[in-house]
DNA sequence: TATAATAATTAGGCTGCCCTAAAAACTAAA
DNA sequence: TTTAGTTTTTAGGGCAGCCTAATTATTATA
């Protein structure tokens, strides 16, 4: 068992092809890794026979190399790191979307887990929720039962009643005034990322998703 | 004449490394070098050898090195971009010093000129004064200067002005409902954990960090 | 099913970057 | 100024990561 840091940038790469030429087909052939990632398919089973010395990747002769558990989560783990990267570099720094990419991609090899879920943090996002969701894919489906959820996991186009504004009372004031207040109804009316679209009596309103995690709903 | 971008990180590491010891003695040592970088000498003499081929270090056998005028380039530029990763890295994202540095060091080689600008811009810095200022080691005092910083990375008690709210324009709703918009002055009153309270000329009201992170204040 | 076409692997070579050990060049002291 | 000690270089080896050319395995077709 590799330690993630030890790894190279050529092999952290060739994970992440790996990864991403592994939604259209189960395993991954050396020719489509090698026209990926430009480089010639002896070069690309040889990197593959050092990543399955590794642990990293199921490698078998001829017939192709799929991501182990260890491998999916180097490439979950890469994939976070460049969007986050990219993000930051086009949104915040307004680099230009290629460039951005490019970039995203070089340096997506050097960040810390602590830098990484600092810039997480930075854009907006909440680590551990986001670090859930890419790795573990799971949806919730919790329609039927009355429920107390945070808004910050409700569904779009939902109806709610605000039961309880957790202990931030500086937050509750802006909320307040957007007709946020517990015993008032409102309407998850679409989520665009960490944007909370939200309708209330008073009116439309938006909030981030730290602040939708701390209304709560009953639905 | 070596292009920049195709130089390795050894060798950029190398070049920043004389660079440095170049402070103290005219042409650096083989041995104070194998120090620095903790490699050995024989290490040393190849990779230097390599970049007196390249016409970026003026290498004589047994009497040491110094950089050309291009190599000095190239140190300049590595400098300038370790120093706008690292004071990001601390004051933006708030990481620990020694971790700051080592991830700088390792970003500062995959940076291009126009990430470095639009970074350098984002710290509330004129790029090509910045540029005249790292390299003759002027320090800048940190208080009197115009400086762009996000509210999250503020000072208590500090007054400034809104610069740029961004691109969250349903947030942006909110808080222009509070007084925050560009333009306007605000102060950090005090900021409690991730609670940051905020006067403006409408009043008082508070922030999650998340949201203080996307309003850039210049002191 | 035999064979032609295609794909993948192995063999072997090159470079960068690291090492150790041995040789060569400097430097300081007797 | 000769020599002992130190520093530096050269010689040679290893591994990663790239390549081309030759070989082997798979697949598609006649």
């Amino acid at each position: 068992m590799a330690s993630m840091d030890a790894l190279s940038e050529s092999a952290e790469m060739m994970i992440k092809n790996i990864n991403e030429l592994a939604a259209d087909e189960k395993r991954v052939r050396t020719s489509d890794l090698a026209t990926k990632t430009d480089l010639k398919p002896a070069t690309v089973t040889e990197m593959i026979q050092r990543l399955g010395d590794l642990g990293l990747v199921d490698y078998e002769a001829y017939h192709g190399v799929h991501l182990t558990k260890q491998g999916q989560h180097v490439a979950d783990v890469i994939e976070h790191r460049f969007n986050i990267l990219e993000r930051f570099l086009t949104e915040i720094l307004g680099v230009e979307g290629n460039e951005a990419a490019e970039v995203a991609c070089r340096m997506e090899h050097v960040l810390t887990r602590d830098v990484e879920h600092k810039l997480t943090t930075f854009l907006g996002i909440d680590p551990k929720k986001e670090s859930e969701l890419f790795c573990h894919k799971i949806n919730i489906e919790e329609d039927n039962e009355p429920r107390y959820l945070p808004l910050s996991n409700f569904n779009e186009g939902k109806m709610g009643t605000v039961k309880l504004i957790f202990e931030d009372n500086e937050l509750s004031k802006i909320l307040d005034g957007q007709g946020v207040k517990p015993g008032n109804k409102l309407m998850l009316k679409k989520r665009e990322g960490n944007i909370f679209n939200v309708e209330t009596e008073e009116g439309n309103f938006s909030l981030d998703r730290d602040s939708a995690s701390k209304i709560i709903i009953q639905n």
